[in-house]
RNA sequence: GCCGCGUUCGUCUAAGGGCUAGGACACCACCCUUUCACGGUGGUGAUACGGGUUCGAAUCCCGUACGCGGUACCA
């Protein structure tokens, strides 16, 4: 029998999303779809100190603009519900207790004080961070440690308590990384992790195992930062007699930034977008930038993205997410970790926006204008323009820097570039070309360039001389396409009163 | 400190015992272009270090160094 396969992406709502969370997804998605699975989208929202309000809906929306949609999630539905921890409390505790029953694992009425002084107490010069572990526990106020009668009357008291997993002593936990291959840890130097805190929520090694195992999860991807408590969950699986059900583990390499692992918090300190989308923390208020709103197309992010940290092997690089689903491999994601470069991401997006055609970039290009105050909706001319441009665009906001100047007439001219060889004979062939334009009922590039250069041979001026100037006048500066196309796209009329305006501004 | 995972040009990476270690980004030069780009050609630039195994090592083994992660009633 063949299972299907089931992959879950499980994001906390603690904040934006950044770069490391998105590619997991990515690959999630990948994976689920090339083997015809389920890609389920589950809400680690137990921790409610650091809840932020609307992070939910902004991971849907994430994931909505890289078109990564879940098969089931709180939001869609699915079989397995409900997909947000909150809503499964219940649940966790009724295994928890049963872990307790069995002995595997035990209550803790320790203070948060208590444990501090444990710690304290413990540290010593080769020991930096003492763990509540298999030595530690039997100094300290649990069920293991104090008499029977009084553990009763504590439970009975109501008096607060943890849950946490008793971890064996001399025993090693060996289990297979599909990345990495077979890793193990000794139990002798793991620690008993709280597995359901005193508020009644249970941490995330309890519920991504039982909720894996409910949700019938076949393949875990997630963040190497997990491979240390990976024995804890395997263990976890193991005493709750699942086993046989365990997924199969693939532990990603990190997305590093600058210094170290990427973060959420500093965001807005790379220079760079960390988050797929704007995110501002209602709590602080801090703002980061998303990579959609800094002028990225989805399919250059995920083509990015998922580049960072797999390939196929081909000096391939541009992908579609077709191409990607087909291709993608877990064999052939990457051990290290990666340096976020946004060079490089850059240049994803440049080679997208001039693969992708007019008619795919419109509604993003009039996106820009719009946000610039200008609509462009309905005029006829945007096709070409886009067109015109779009090799000149490495990101989506570029449109309005490399065209604006076809919707208004330039305010300032780069009068540096044209005045050191201004003079009267250029004046009196603008004048005359003017003229000539305006006479002729005409109005395509190739005619207005013959036009143009016919006027320079008659006037004993080399055509290229006037280019500059010319360019000058209609743009503003020393950029765009080529310059005829600039005056056919401008039309007539605009043109000429340019070219005026020009005139008595070089004098 | 302890535990774990890593380490090929500045960055992302290819090469799974066998040619001068290949490609991409970035950078530089030239060509194209009488603007800016695109495009084209070429260039600078790497197997962390030390031992083994082998006819032969970036590749396998051991050690060291360095980096990263974890060491919470956070995920």
């Amino acid at each position: 029998m063949n299972p299907t396969v089931r992959v879950r992406f499980a994001p906390s709502p603690t904040g934006g999303l950044h770069l490391g969370g998105m590619r997991t997804v990515l690959y999630n998605y990948l994976f689920a779809r090339q083997q015809g699975g389920h890609f389920i989208l589950r809400i680690e929202d137990t921790d409610q100190s650091r809840y932020v309000t609307g992070a939910e809906e902004y991971i849907f929306e994430c994931l909505k603009w890289c078109g990564l949609e879940p098969d089931e999630s709180a939001l869609h539905g699915g079989n397995y519900g409900p997909y947000r921890q909150s809503e499964r409390k219940e649940q966790y505790r009724q295994y928890a207790e049963k872990l307790v029953e069995q002995g595997f694992a035990y209550y803790a009425f320790d203070t948060p004080e208590e444990l501090d002084q444990m710690r304290e107490r413990l540290k010593t010069e080769s020991n930096h961070a003492p763990q509540y572990d298999h030595a530690a526990r039997k100094q300290m106020r649990n069920s293991l440690t104090l008499p029977e009668s009084e553990i009763k009357k504590l439970l009975n008291d109501g008096t607060p308590h943890v849950i946490r997993i008793r971890m064996p002593e001399n025993e090693t936990v060996k289990f297979m990384d599909m990345i990495r291959g077979e890793i193990q840890f000794e139990t002798n130097v793991v620690d008993d992790k709280v597995l359901l805190k005193a508020d009644g929520m249970p941490t995330y090694h309890l519920a991504v195992v039982v909720d894996d195992y409910l949700m019938k999860i076949t393949h875990a991807f997630r963040g190497e930062e997990w491979l240390p408590s990976a024995p804890v969950h395997i263990l976890l699986w193991k005493y709750l007699g699942w086993e046989e059900s365990m997924p199969q583990w693939a532990h990603l390499p990190l997305i590093m930034g600058p210094n170290g692992k990427l973060s959420k918090r500093d965001g807005s300190k790379y220079g760079f977008p960390v988050f797929a989308m704007n995110w501002t923390d209602p709590r602080t208020n801090e703002f980061t930038e998303g990579f959609r709103e800094r002028g990225f197309l989805p399919e250059a992010f995920v083509n990015m993205l998922a580049m960072l940290g797999w390939n196929d092997g081909t000096e391939q690089e541009l992908f579609t997410i077709d191409e990607l689903i087909q291709k993608f491999s877990i064999e052939r994601i990457h051990k290290g970790g990666a340096k976020f470069d946004f060079e490089k991401a850059k240049w994803f997006n440049h080679e997208w926006i001039k693969k992708l055609d007019v008619a795919h970039l419109k509604s993003a290009v009039e996106k820009v204008y719009r946000e610039q105050g200008l609509e462009v909706e309905n005029d006829p001319r945007l096709d070409r323009i886009i067109e015109l441009i779009k090799d000149r665009c490495t990101l989506l906001t570029d449109f309005w820097q490399q065209g604006s100047f076809f919707f208004y007439t330039p305010a300032e001219h780069d009068a540096d570039a044209v005045k050191p060889k201004w003079n009267e004979a250029k004046k009196d062939f603008f004048i005359s070309l003017s003229e000539e334009l305006n006479a002729t009922p005409d109005w395509q590039s190739a005619f207005i360039e013959s036009a143009f250069k016919q006027m320079a041979t008659s006037k004993n001026i080399k055509p290229g001389e006037l280019q500059l100037p010319f360019r000058i006048m209609l743009v503003g500066g020393k950029f765009g396409p080529p310059v005829f196309d600039i005056a056919e796209v401008l039309g007539k009329a605009e043109t000429l009163k340019r070219i005026k305006i020009a005139l008595e501004v070089f004098g």
